[in-house]
DNA sequence: TGCCAGGCCGAAA
DNA sequence: TTTCGGCATGGC
């Protein structure tokens, strides 16, 4: 049976495209008719462009989740207004118009980007749907079937052998290290979420496995923590390559937005090489 | 065939 | 505090 669609927003309030292709998530599929299916938590949906709009087919009628998902009710204009404070940022900012900061489920988010470390997106996507297709649960939307995600303490319970197939090597160790510090309540996303980002970053690194770039990742896509920082480190990255003069320092609340914008533009432009 | 990937760890300087 | 080799695997 062919799922109601349901408006979401203007297309230029999100782009498809910019926004499940710039590396923050790693679950949408593509489909030959250019829309993406994907999913979250238990929530399946199919989402497209049509007329200028962002229409969306769920496979539980729950569209309140995929507005929290998108960030909606944010507006982006007046924070893309506030972080165009140069022509670097300017050209990063246009070349990612249309990003938007998913709010990823939180252990998903911190799993995925534990395996992203000294990876490529293709076999990043690959680990993870291997691990999703063995210990997650079947759910359809359409003629499409996908898994959901498995939870923390179904991979706590494994030993490092077990996850051998993912053929993910020295993560695995990491993987199920960082499942069973959240699983037995070491690791508390509630209070990283409340406490400020310094701190909850100092906590993430206590944990095997989890650096400076997962943490940042995490606190950005996982717990929506716009101010994750130090943006400072993408911003002496991309200098290398860009001569215009950067006060990153400006950024404040937003700086997360900003380093997502940079690290896009920097990484796809190519000029980083 | 070889380089490199949305890094992190631990030892050495 | 910074630097650097090693790590496990496969995409391109």
């Amino acid at each position: 049976m062919e799922e109601k669609r349901i408006y979401l927003c203007s297309s230029k309030e999100l782009s498809l495209k910019n926004t499940f292709e710039c590396g923050q998530c790693f679950r949408w599929i593509k489909g030959k008719d250019g829309s993406y299916t994907g999913i979250s938590g238990e929530n399946a949906a199919r989402i497209f462009e049509h007329d200028g709009g962002i229409y969306i087919q769920t496979n539980n009628g729950n569209s309140e989740y995929w507005h929290e998902y998108f960030d909606l009710s944010r507006d982006y204009s007046k924070i893309n207004r506030e972080l165009c404070i140069d022509d670097f940022m300017r050209r990063a900012i246009a070349f990612g118009a249309g990003i938007r900061i998913l709010k990823q489920d939180e252990w998903e988010a911190l799993c995925s980007f534990i395996i992203s470390q000294c990876n490529n997106i293709p076999r990043i996507k690959g680990i993870i749907s291997k691990l999703c297709e063995r210990y997650g649960k079947e759910v359809c939307i359409g003629d499409t079937k996908l898994y959901t995600f498995p939870n923390s303490q179904q991979i706590a319970e494994l030993d490092y052998g077990s996850l051998e197939f993912l053929r993910a090597g020295y993560r695995v160790p990491y993987i199920i290290d960082a499942a069973r510090a959240v699983a037995s309540g070491m690791l508390l996303f509630e209070e990283l979420r409340d406490d400020n980002t310094a701190n909850s970053r100092k906590v993430l690194m206590k944990q095997n496995g989890i650096g400076p770039k997962v943490a940042d990742c995490f606190l950005l896509f996982g717990l929506g923590k716009l101010d994750a920082f130090p943006v400072d480190t993408w911003i002496k990255k991309a200098q290398k390559f860009y001569d215009g003069a950067l006060n990153y320092q400006k950024f404040g609340r937003y700086a997360g937005i900003a380093q997502q914008y940079i690290f896009y533009y920097v990484k796809e432009t190519q000029i980083n090489k």
